[in-house]
DNA sequence: TAGATTGTTAATCGATTAACAATC
DNA sequence: TAGATTGTTAATCGATTAACAATC
């Protein structure tokens, strides 16, 4: 069984790996490449031998061929549609994003309350929220970001899911509640940067 | 001790019974709040029995002096100062999310290389690069958000940990590499929106 | 009182680390 | 060949879960 955490682990090798082969490595040894995203060398060989890829005693891993698998695993090159519910400054901060774009995901809709906020003629329309049903079951999309207001997330939760939406990024301070089917991964951004800040009064350790 | 998880655990908590209380609360159950915030009620003794939280027996958790305990651990109430590098869509995003203001956590400058960017009229001033030195010491600022591009992120990281900074929040899809006693958190969008993908299409449960 | 809930100790589970044979 | 690295199995570590006495 492949966990979230080993999941998170191989995109952090496919992203260091499409570095290392920018700068001209065609080989890699697992104590490099666990170097480059922080792990121990025992785990980058149990992660790839968990995706039945396997390296060379003493000559490492091709680097070509380890890209690859690992973008078959995650269907990396199809492309992946995603729709975006609150047009607010995170919102537009993600219709904005290039590192979206760039490796095949796109986010093909935007839906706010707010009249203010709607525009259609844009490279992302910003639709009124009672355009979503539509547009979901016309597009077929079981991906949502919801970026809207803390106070409203739960209700915007509930109504994606009744029009199919299974899987949901959500940047609201509240731990959704959804039926076990539906996958929900939470940026809480105030929560992570104050426990930078904790972090930081805490770690008082010497230097390396 | 009190692990990373357990940490968001606690800010989560805070969360949770903020919300409780504003819909007329004064007391939960372990149960209750685990349920709330997504953990079983074990963990949530467990959590507050490390704070030397006590609840009554039967009675539960007064939810007032609760999140007091949490608050005054994190030292909440006390303002919190950081920088930003990078006024891109990101940084400018940060910058207007009330979520940090609402609990005391201020953006007080950014820095960016781009002369369009700077300004110093706004609320939050946007300063040339080469001002963070003399503003770090200036302001004693121990943290900052890196919301540059990858390819200037280690960079920029290398600099403002030679000013002076220990805890940096980091948005480029990149594994910085730092000195043991500098406390890093990355946030890779891509990472987290890809997972969702891959997690929906894994995902095929029964319904709950 | 009986029932419910806390607080803590013990058991389980899973993930990381250590160890080492295989082999290039 | 000797040395280095993979791939896998066993040992360790830590976190979660189960169990249960204390008690309101």
């Amino acid at each position: 069984m492949v966990t979230t955490q080993q999941t998170k682990r191989l995109l952090n090798y496919r992203t260091a790996l499409h570095h290392l082969k920018n700068i001209g490595f065609h080989r890699i040894y697992s104590y490099t490449l666990g170097n480059e995203v922080g792990v121990s060398a025992d785990i980058v060989r149990k992660d790839l031998s968990t995706l039945n890829v396997s390296g060379k005693k003493r000559g490492g891993y091709d680097i070509g061929p380890l890209i690859e698998r690992l973008e078959d695993y995650f269907s990396i090159h199809e492309d992946h549609e995603v729709i975006l519910f609150g047009a607010g400054n995170i919102g537009r901060a993600l219709m904005n994003y290039s590192g979206f774009r760039k490796n095949k995901i796109f986010i093909i809709a935007a839906f706010d309350n707010d009249p203010m906020k709607t525009k259609t003629g844009n490279d992302i329309p910003i639709y009124p929220m009672v355009e979503a049903e539509r547009f979901i079951n016309q597009h077929g999309i079981n991906v949502a970001i919801l970026a809207v207001p803390a106070n409203a997330a739960q209700h915007v939760c509930n109504q994606v899911i009744s029009y199919g939406i299974n899987s949901i990024m959500n940047f609201a301070p509240v731990v959704l509640k959804v039926p076990k089917r539906v996958h929900v991964s939470n940026i809480n951004l105030y929560d992570e940067l104050m426990n930078v800040f904790f972090m930081g009064r805490t770690l008082k350790e010497p230097e390396l």
